[in-house]
DNA sequence: CGCCGTACGGTTTTT
DNA sequence: CCGTACGGCG
């Protein structure tokens, strides 16, 4: 049978294996997007299964496309119909048809972080607290903790037991209020609602659960729960679900995700089958060797014994650079030297860092070797500010109701409308209670209501009464218009190329997006006015940056470990391998965390083929000031063997650029930090601490340098502390720190 | 009200 | 380093 030609036993099984609940757990390299295609297309080819009774669940929209792609090569126009696409995706599709069950507007908007931010800050001035003393932030990952836990706000309201959980609790239910109010939901939401939805309309969850013969879902160790609710909920009738996942992969706890998931569907679902792809066949038996010394120091995981019958290949390089820079120079110099030979291609390449800032250095250094790359994430496309404010007023005539939309519109481009005057609309509109743009509305209609005087002068009405008409006026117009021309229709309106021409410093790059666009919303030319609007809008909303042209070969990538899951490349180098960057500084509180930070090293070395290399710098710029930290823990898990070490020698000199960045050369403002700088500084290097060292603090013990930085003058170190007190940040000069051997 | 300058603070990862 | 918050001016 072709369809399963090629495949290894364990392979075959999770393939053929239909029947019941399945858990597939699948190691780097496994193959295991290839079983998961290969399963959707043995259903329908081999048993006859209509794809549109298959729901296939992934966890990026890259992901879902590449299957889509896979399955439609097997199948060809017999996969027509199959249900692709992430949670989110799906969710929101079940929401728009059915959401009306439990009271959800079909044209609902779906907030992003930023429009989140902008609803909570509203949310403490309704509850009078003050966003200084608790931050906005917090609260928010704190609601969206509750929510992916299913929690709605009464339950939470139940379960307070402190202060700041009693400003949850108040800022949670105000907040929900808010978004109902603006016919919105955010993120959490959109996971959350259709729990609720299923759960609650017997009729609806009848329907999918009968429609959904076969479920599977991919990355399992990263669903939430209420990712894994959706899933046992869906599969309830048939009970034909097939769970891919790989615990040692679980990098996005802090979103909430929960491994542990992948444990408990063995007890949820009695009797499910459990197949096992230990076969690499992605990288080098150094590479995976290398890869398990680092993950075999997780306590609590089930081994593995990945194996491979791919050669032994080329150590591992760990090399050592002098700054960020110097590091960025290797990378690129190296990836250079191979293109200019003819080596290797440049889509071959890949490199990987902890943090998007990480780029910067990247990026420069590329363009310094003109090596044609490709930036993953970072300012993603539809996160531009000039991008975002369009999508606004698309979302606002969609939507009327949408108030966090109509703030960000109201007053851009400059219309004279400041914060006093919104502060006044949003009271007065409250106060009549109407949603801010209905209050703005009267000020138009022929007959006021006599719902109060509006509370604005005569040239501020003027200002208001001129926003609200444009809107007004192109929302009628939208009706028989195609995305892109109404976007052009408001971009003239408001005449939004000239704001940005004239406004930024880069406003051609600025209306270059602008144009980028509008070329996006032609996608949606086809459609029926409303419906185009809608699905661009929602697309926009979920999928987070336009489809990258796939130039894999004439490439580079420069990519976050996070965004590297599930891709595979020839040569990675995995940069800023250093104490304090990977394992970042903000996982050094918990040992979970910790471990999560050993994934994320796992899952980054795992992805390459045939050459891993991994850098780590001396000193590194973080945040404008440089910074000291000691080669990441990671590396001296790696077998030492598998392993050459490589770095520019000791007696390199720095040249004045580096030098001038590292704060030596006097800069005005700042303080002189380069370590030498500091001792001499502070006064005959005595209180001048290298990462590494132990120290002992009359409160809170022994404990050990991770990192120091200069701080005005002065040094701060960063200590691990045994026991209970932790990781602190010190003023060398205050704390009275000694060292001890 | 909008604009400009300066001071300050915060920086992980993403659907 | 960068974006933003805030204060003072036109």
């Amino acid at each position: 049978m072709d369809i399963l030609s090629g495949l290894n036993p364990a392979q075959r099984e999770a393939v053929v294996s239909t029947r019941g609940p399945v858990l597939i757990v699948a190691g780097p390299g496994s193959g295991k997007t290839r079983v998961i295609t290969h399963r959707i297309a043995y259903l329908v080819a081999e048993e006859g299964v209509p794809p549109w009774r298959v729901l296939a669940v992934t966890f990026t929209n890259k992901a879902a496309r590449e299957m889509r792609d896979r399955v439609t090569d097997l199948l060809g126009q017999a996969s027509e119909g199959l249900t692709l696409g992430t949670f989110h995706a799906v969710c929101a599709r079940m929401l728009r048809i059915d959401g009306g069950a439990i009271g959800i507007d079909r044209s609902f908007a779906i907030y992003d972080d930023d429009d989140q931010m902008t609803l909570m800050k509203r949310v403490l001035i309704d509850i009078a607290v003050d966003a200084k003393r608790v931050s906005p932030r917090s609260i928010l990952s704190t609601i969206s903790k509750a929510k992916s836990e299913l929690t709605t706000p009464a339950e939470y309201a139940r379960a307070v037991s402190d202060y700041f959980q009693e400003i949850v609790s108040r800022a949670y239910a105000r907040y929900q209020q808010l978004l109902e109010q603006n016919t919105a939901l955010d993120f959490d939401d959109l996971l959350m609602r259709t729990v609720q939805l299923l759960s609650q309309s017997e009729d609806v969850r009848t329907r999918y659960q009968e429609r959904y013969l076969h479920v599977l879902v991919d990355e399992f160790q990263d669903t939430n729960v209420a990712q894994y609710a959706l899933a046992k909920l869906l599969s309830e009738k048939h009970r034909n679900i097939c769970i891919v996942g790989d615990e040692d992969q679980s990098i996005y706890s802090w979103r909430s995700a929960d491994y542990r998931n992948l444990l408990n569907f063995q007890t949820d679902f009695e009797g499910a089958k459990t197949i096992l792809l230990e076969q690499n066949y992605r990288s080098t038996q150094t590479i995976l060797d290398s890869a398990q010394g680092v993950i075999r120091r997780n306590q609590g995981r089930h081994d593995k014994v990945l194996w491979t019958e791919n050669d032994r290949g080329l150590p591992v390089t760990i090399f050592e650079a002098q700054d960020d820079e110097d590091e960025a120079r290797f990378a690129a110099g190296e990836i250079a030297a191979a293109l200019r030979s003819g080596e290797r291609p440049a889509g071959d390449f890949a490199v990987m860092y902890r943090i998007n800032a990480q780029s910067r250095a990247l990026e420069e250094a590329f363009m310094r070797e003109a090596i044609p790359y490709r930036l993953v994430g970072g300012t993603r496309f539809y996160q531009r500010r000039e991008v975002k404010d369009l999508i606004a007023y698309l979302r606002l005539i969609q939507n009327p109701t949408d108030s966090v939309s109509l703030l960000r519109v109201i007053n851009t481009p400059t219309r004279g409308i400041g914060a006093k005057a919104i502060e006044e609309l949003w009271r007065w509109a409250q106060n009549t209670d109407v949603p801010p743009y209905e209050a703005l509305r009267a000020l138009i209609a022929p007959v006021r209501p006599a719902n109060g005087a509006p509370p604005f002068r005569a040239g501020m009405l003027n200002a208001l009464v001129r926003f609200i008409d444009t809107i007004e006026q192109v929302r009628e117009e939208s009706l028989g218009l195609t995305p892109p021309e109404l976007l052009n229709t408001l971009i003239e309106r408001i005449q939004f190329r000239r704001y940005l021409m004239d406004g930024f410093e880069d406003g051609e790059e600025r209306w270059a997006n602008v144009q980028e666009l509008v070329t996006v919303a032609a996608q949606y030319d086809a459609l029926e006015p409303r419906e185009a609007l809608a699905s661009f809008l929602e697309n926009v909303a979920l999928v987070s940056d336009v489809d990258e042209l796939e130039q894999r070969s004439a490439a580079a990538t420069l990519i976050t470990l996070h965004a590297a899951k599930g891709l595979e490349f020839p040569v990675v180098y995995m940069v800023g391998m250093e104490e304090a960057v990977l394992p970042h500084i903000r996982s050094y509180d918990s040992p979970e965390q910790m471990e999560e930070e050993r994934r994320l090293c796992y899952v980054g070395m795992t992805r390459a083929r045939e050459r891993l290399v991994l850098t780590h710098a001396r000193r590194r710029a973080l945040m404008g000031t440089p910074v000291f930290n000691p080669p990441s823990r990671f590396i001296k898990d790696i077998p030492e063997q598998l392993t050459e070490s490589r770095s520019r020698s000791d007696d390199f000199p720095l040249d004045r650029r580096s030098i001038a960045r590292a704060g030596v050369l006097p800069r005005p403002g700042r303080v002189p930090v380069s370590a030498q700088d500091v001792a001499a500084a502070i006064g005959g290097g005595e209180r001048n601490f290298q990462p590494g060292e132990r120290v002992r603090h009359p409160k809170f013990g022994e404990g050990i340098i991770v990192s120091t930085r200069a701080n005005g003058g002065d040094q701060e170190v960063t200590v691990a502390f045994k026991g209970e007190s932790g990781v602190k940040r010190l003023m060398v000069s205050y704390a009275r720190l000694e060292r001890h051997s």
